[in-house]
DNA sequence: ATTTAATATGTAAATAATTACATGTTTATT
DNA sequence: AATAAACATGTAATTATTTACATATTAAAT
């Protein structure tokens, strides 16, 4: 389905980037819902521009390095906005190796199952100080976000991850009382 | 990292399965957070066997239908019995291509926004209704589910799968309240 | 009796993704 | 002035995963 070819053509409708830029917003906010590294970004790029969903501009970065900056064409926008609007389905599977181990729960004892649970947990929680600090800059706001705001999908995506955190936080401890060990 | 291994390891930890049988399974409950087709099963199989970690048995089924019937060797049950306890890093990335739409929702009209997450909104709703289903199993004991039940994996599985959709529900409620449209 | 759905097992080809290989420049720090 | 970290771009090899190809039996429904 080529998920990245649209990652990157949103990343770029939203502002003109080098793969390494690319490479590093995928270390940023969106990270937390699709990334590539930049061997399968730098690829992606050349086949997009062959496509001519993208186009892209030479830079002297000092006295000679050569950065390729790259924009979205028409085309690309077009594209875009058809999978934008396009309904994905829902994939039956979301991989979490932790939860495949807790379905293989039965072949460890209590006390095994609890380090892995605690283990889970500390980790977990040790996440979401750190969304809880990136998501400071929201919160502090007198008007909070709208939809017309350039940083509505940034707030999205951190208000996403939070939760998503928080949610299996909660259900971590309530399934480690449960555990007892 | 090799995961369809230990998810297979896992499987036939449980009891004896055919290639055929871990294929149905991955699309039960585990399914939810792993999933393979027979495609990758197979071959994988092959490999654990000439590995050690498995063995099988051929078990004609009807008249001349020759099934394989594989069990977790000892060797198998020290290996998967590692993986278990052996702390695996939580990956930052969660792919999740309706959260990659979000966050270029700029590139959106509020009306196309609502509409988008309007839909995925249903569509979580409607997963939450079969899990809700499939979980009525546990919610009707006297006693509830304890640690030493087998069926304590399958209870984690389908529990922290339907409290994955709730808070996903909860929050797309809230985003569509800020998105207006 | 016939048809359909489910059971059963594989391989081949293509796509997606990660890890490793490979190189060079620029900016900031010491 | 030297070093380290960040910037910058690519390819090669491997692994993971999906889709398509390929075939046959058995059980259930009509």
């Amino acid at each position: 389905m080529r998920v990245l070819k649209y990652a990157i053509l949103g990343l770029l409708d939203k502002g003109r980037l080098s793969g390494y830029d690319i490479t590093s917003k995928f270390k940023e906010e969106i990270g937390h819902f699709w990334s590539a590294k930049h061997s399968q970004i730098y690829p992606e790029l050349k086949k997009l521009t062959e496509e001519g969903f993208v186009e892209y501009q030479i830079v002297i970065q000092g006295t000679k390095l050569e950065k390729k900056v790259y924009s979205i064409t028409e085309l690309g926008k077009t594209e875009l906005h058809e999978w934008m609007n396009q309904y994905s389905p829902i994939p039956e599977t979301q991989k979490d190796e932790f939860m495949l181990k807790a379905y293989f729960v039965s072949s460890m004892s209590p006390e095994e199952a609890k380090q892995l649970f605690e283990d889970q947990l500390e980790k977990r929680k040790q996440t979401v100080v750190f969304l809880e600090e990136r998501f400071q800059e929201f919160e502090g706001k007198e008007e909070p976000i709208s939809f017309s705001s350039p940083d509505f999908g940034h707030y999205l995506v951190l208000s996403r991850a939070l939760e998503r955190e928080k949610s299996y936080i909660s259900w971590l401890e309530r399934m480690i009382k449960r555990i007892g060990g």
